[in-house]
DNA sequence: CAAATAAATGAATAAAAATTCATTTATGCA
DNA sequence: TGCATAAATGAATTTTTATTCATTTATTTG
């Protein structure tokens, strides 16, 4: 019995499908970019026909746009995931630039899809604000360790935002393309590379 | 009289026009990546029609790669413009830092094109490599910081390149989004907090 | 189990994009 | 100046890709 089955008989949807779409487009972006991205591509990554596809978006437009809001949900939590107001300043700039390095290794074709979103024919300008906004809480972590007396005060919060946020990224993108392997030891020293910038 | 002119009468061609091709492209590129990119509209925004790419390109995929060779080689070199041998070290440093700064502010397009390059449908694996070969210079700079005891010499020299590296690359990008503007002073700050963090 | 219904399929069709080519235009040379 | 030739053009064609739809399959319910 489905939530949709009023009228006797209706073979319901498996929405699981939905996921395996999601995982076939960002396998394959993750490879050859939004440019190279085909419906027919999709549908054999993903085991399906093309009609299917058809059955659960709109067109190919309405898929990316969907991968997008579901990601870009997704996202902004898992970068505060087991932050709390009570700790201390060094620990949580720890927690989210842990956050924010794990994110880019483990949902790497996830990262890819949306910078790519970001400079394609999809993108809405709506959707150009939400990218800018993921960055506040990390802002309000590194102002509190300026109001505490860490950090140096004689330069901007977006600065030593960018500065960290930029160097998380290369680190992680060069471990997945197995160009520098980051280990605990790496981002330890990663890490406290960081902490030195920031310290006053 | 033209080199291929051995035969009277035949007409020169323009060889400008191939830059107002390459300069439409990357413009396109910047705003709607390779995703968005159409031969029709390479024509429409180079002012030219569609045959006439066909005359200095075999086809789209060949005027992608040529570009990306043009580019390839004209980065190298600007990175390490003004650069010599025997410049101190904090010199030599800052010297390659702007470099490389002004090269992603100054040519924003070429940089989005390199990068959207690099995970599109056109890249070959010889192609690949190259990004890593530019990096070898650099390299030496900071390793010549370490011999002389500028730098701190726990941390391996790929892991400092990347982090300046990315730091700059997010202050560029920003900078030409127009969400942070760096003017003179923004800069010097930026690049005493790569300093900072390199040092012993 | 059979009827009813939508899901799933993939070949057929439509739409979009790349590429060609018949024609026109411009240039170099005698 | 006029001829020869390739450049330039953009409409026509080909190719690729997105989307539809007639048909088959699976599921739900009485």
């Amino acid at each position: 019995m489905n939530f949709y089955s009023f009228i006797c008989g209706m073979r319901s949807r498996d929405y699981g499908k939905i996921d395996l779409i999601y995982t076939a487009t960002l396998k394959l972006i993750e490879k050859d970019g939004i440019a190279g991205l085909t419906m027919a591509k999709i549908a054999k990554e993903s085991m399906l026909a093309t009609g299917t596809i058809y059955i659960y978006f709109k067109n190919k437009e309405d898929l990316i746009n969907e991968l997008y809001r579901k990601l870009e949900k997704e996202s902004v939590s898992r970068f505060l995931k087991g932050y709390s107001q009570d700790m201390g300043f060094r620990d949580s700039l720890k927690l989210v630039w842990m956050n924010y390095l794990n994110h880019r290794i483990d949902y790497h074709s996830e990262s890819i899809f949306l910078e790519q979103y970001y400079r394609s024919p999809y993108i809405t300008d709506s959707h150009k604000s939400i990218a800018e906004s993921m960055k506040t809480p990390v802002y309000a972590i590194i102002q509190k360790g300026i109001d505490e007396g860490f950090v140096v005060d004689d330069v901007d919060v977006e600065m030593l935002f960018l500065a960290m946020l930029g160097f998380i990224r290369e680190l992680a993108d060069e471990h997945v393309d197995g160009v520098y392997v980051v280990d605990n030891d790496k981002i330890e020293q990663a890490f406290n590379l960081s902490w030195k910038m920031l310290q006053k």
